[in-house]
DNA sequence: ACTTGAGTCTGTAGTCGCTACAGATGGCAT
DNA sequence: ATGCCATCTGTAGCGACTACAGACTCAAGT
């Protein structure tokens, strides 16, 4: 069993996750303090599936904390799968907000750009833009700024 | 002219910044330091102005560093209007990147959890799909994830 | 005059998800 | 013995805020 045995640079290149992120998902219990072979780390399969999770999840721009639960959610039983597509679902509204907002700051961006190509009089058009009080600007859901 | 001075909790109404968030542009110069009336910050037109101008460039996703930017290019010249169009356009960029990112997210979450609802088979097909290993997952454009 | 309440002050520490060191070991090849 | 790389621990930094604690100022009400 010993012999799949891995070190946590190996674990690195499999899963691409960088060394110092591996050590810090232990630190916050999002892995398994893995056994040593000295004082160096070993890995096996059951670290790089649960790294490669964890990464995954991550790409679907999941937090920490809801990486943690999908994580509990996949080790509990069959009632997990209404609980994480619930989760899923709210974390999908979640991506269609932002990308609503960047889709705001996209337009007014390219406007101002825009029209700053057409106009070479005076001043600035994309600088006057943004001193210009008149109404709302990009942001149109929240105050709160979340980039 | 000392008529117009409001206080900080009255520039806080008026732009929608948070009072703790005045105080720290300050601390970091963005705004810069007003004088005081006894203990308290004494703010004006110019002042509402500047502060203004920061949240709108923040809405529209730039830094706070690229604020700074944009605000040297305000006070400067004619010159500026290139550069600022410059930032502009490579800040576009990156809203676009950023959009085409959650995109992806989305496509990948949103069959997930139509595939959660169409099959009520054995196990959860949104878990399975974190665990699969198969292929690239949702990241495209690179291994880090800026959410 | 006294109290109450709201507003403001300073300073510090926490958030999230890493990332980047410094300085000490470990183990292997030459 | 000497390099050299990999790994170790621990701590501090990033960006852009946010959240306190504990002190103060000031105007209004009783």
């Amino acid at each position: 069993m010993a012999e799949h045995a891995i070190q946590i640079g190996e674990l690195s290149r499999r899963t691409g996750c960088n060394i110092e992120t591996i050590r810090y998902y232990e630190r916050i219990g999002l892995m398994p303090a893995p056994p040593r072979r000295g004082r160096y780390r070993s890995y096996d399969a059951d670290h790089v599936g649960r790294l490669g999770f964890v990464r995954r999840a991550r790409e679907l721009g999941f937090t920490l904390d809801e990486v943690r639960t999908l994580l509990d959610l996949a080790a509990g039983g069959a009632a997990a799968c209404l609980e994480a597509r619930t989760l899923a679902a709210s974390h999908l509204l979640d991506i269609r907000a932002r990308i609503a907002d960047l889709r705001r700051m996209e337009r007014v961006l390219n406007q101002s750009v825009q029209a700053c190509d057409a106009e070479q009089a005076s001043c600035c058009p994309l600088i006057e833009a943004l001193y210009a009080d008149h109404g709302k600007s990009a942001g149109g859901r929240a105050t709160k700024i979340a980039i």
